[in-house]
DNA sequence: CTGTTAGCGCTTTCAG
DNA sequence: CTGAAAGCGCTAACAG
């Protein structure tokens, strides 16, 4: 492996010199310059970005940490992370966590060893071991979520959208529609985003004096399959259920499938809204009305976020919650009982 | 930062002694490294990776260069990667380059300069340059493809599933089911892969004295509505068409639903057979027959060979490819016209 | 404009 | 078993 001294052996220099060279400082000689430059090229020479990372005390990488890049909505975000990232001369380290506290702090570990300069990431639940590691860290962080409870004090960033929200106004959208009697089909109680999301149907039902009972709800699981065994759960408690708002496309998608093997017309007799927007979603068949989320963007966002923090040493904690919009397709319609 | 030196300090150790205790060495007293490992605790002290990395001329980073983290097949690569990398206590820098030679330049440029220990790579089509780059590069490297003819001279190994085999299967399956007039989509000719799928597509064909013109193989492109333009200009020039294979499982959809949407029924009047397996592919309304490509296990065995070849110094080259299976759906049948 | 020097945090001889 | 010293490849003062 070529050095900055074989470079400036070669040409009878100093290393400083060189050095200057390769970081385009001004104080040298035009013509030194172009023949180090050259020297460089004909010798392979590419610098050492860890011997430079260890006195600059700056890697000019970024972490990324996921529960699952598998997850598209999650691959979208890594791909709009990267992007930006290196555009901004930033490597990014990324790692699969499945939402495990312990993977969470074997990949947190290792990008405090690698002196990351900052990081993106979408943690599951914290303990305090992995609060304190996130603090330990002492670099700029943006959340792919919302700060919870226990999280407030942290000096962190976060970018998300309003799950609250997106979800009151598609339910909005169903009773706009005529529909009174809605399931909710969920993935599981520990994710906070679906509590929002579950929030904002409740409130919606009440705020449009619709009455439930538990029966409207199903927390189900988080695939396709799961969205078959929670309409088929959700008709049996409540048989006159006209309509569903489901946490995820899948489980809408799977709400769909089991509705046409059992013989039930979408939407004349149910309606369907998922939340997500999959490119699938829009697949002839399947046609969901549902929340889209801009995926892309918050990957975006969030690096770009990011880079202002690392690039500035004043850096000041940012909440951002971006707008979802509700795409309307052919899986909701009005309520034929009541029109 | 806590570095060495503050424990050995506020121990009243050598650093050399501190550094013992931190890997592990066998020349140190018990109590010692106790101790050392205990105030390190305390400290909150984090070796630094980079340090570490100068000195060994190991960086314990891999390189993952794809096209497109948002494709289903690459995410499932990169989470197989990942998974053992980590395992192995490889960090995994990641870039997205959609086969643009300027962006791969640029990638490889970054991991040349991060020393990185090995590399797993999706290259498009390489031009000199991109050649010598890697040859540059001198670290053990595995294509997530088969070497093309201008690569062989690389000392790089490859993983990979036989198109070939797993076109003419499915082609053949196609002729057993008594279809002769059947079509091809494929996606761009400069895709070496969807090469040696049309290669055997049509090997199969001749083998079976199955006649064939141009008309019968449309490129059209790589998404969902390329497989609509695809079917009906096959059509258009080939009317008797009752079988079509498609070099991917998203023409295949979009066929598919181009199909339905012009009232022809699957697999009554036609038959389908895709490319890949996607997980939408098991849908209920597309039921598609298609090839599958074991590609989590891609990941895990490209990134276990590059674990083999970055621990021993002795690297031979190993081309590895792995077989596929046909799954069958309810995208394909017997062909009504002759039975 | 260029060279000398010190040192980033760590590992690795080599003595003792 | 422990310490002193050298040095990985590079940058950053400071002289000149």
């Amino acid at each position: 492996m070529k050095t900055i001294k074989d470079i400036a052996k070669e040409l009878g220099l100093s290393v400083s010199t060189v050095s200057r060279a390769l970081n385009d400082k001004p104080d040298i000689k035009k013509e030194t310059k172009e023949k180090i430059l050259e020297e460089m090229k004909r010798l392979n020479y590419s610098p050492n970005a860890n011997a430079r990372s260890l006195i600059q005390k700056k890697s000019n990488i970024i972490g990324l940490m996921l529960s699952d890049i598998t997850d598209p909505f999650f691959s979208e975000v890594a791909l709009g992370v990267e992007e930006v990232s290196s555009k901004s001369g930033y490597q990014v380290i990324y790692g699969n966590t499945f939402l495990n506290l312990e993977k969470e702090k074997r990949f947190l570990s290792s990008l405090l060893e690698r002196k990351i300069d900052g990081l993106i990431m979408k943690p599951g639940k914290l303990d305090e071991e992995l609060l304190r590691l996130i603090e330990q860290l002492e670099i700029p962080i943006v959340f792919l979520r919302k700060l919870r409870e226990n999280e407030q004090h942290l000096n962190v960033s976060s970018i998300d959208v309003n799950h609250y929200k997106a979800a009151y106004r598609a339910v909005e959208y169903l009773i706009k529609l005529g529909h009174v009697n809605i399931g909710f089909i969920g993935m599981s109680k520990d994710v906070s985003e679906e509590e929002d999301r579950l929030k904002g149907f409740l409130d919606c039902l009440e705020n449009h004096n619709i009455n439930y009972t538990d029966d409207n709800i199903i927390i189900s699981g988080t695939g396709i399959e799961h969205g078959g065994t929670g309409v088929k759960q959700l008709l049996n408690k409540k048989s006159n259920i006209t309509a569903i708002f489901t946490a995820n496309d899948l489980l809408a998608i799977g709400a769909l499938e089991w509705l046409v093997k059992n013989n039930y017309k979408v939407p004349e007799n149910i309606s369907v809204v998922g939340f997500e927007n999959l490119e699938i979603s829009s697949l002839h068949w399947i046609n969901l009305t549902t929340v889209d989320l801009p995926r892309k963007k918050i990957g975006i966002q969030a690096a770009e976020m990011l880079m202002n923090m690392v690039s500035s040493d004043h850096v000041k904690k940012e909440e951002v919650e971006l707008d979802t919009k509700l795409i309307i397709r052919k899986s909701t319609g009005g309520n034929q009982l009541h029109s």
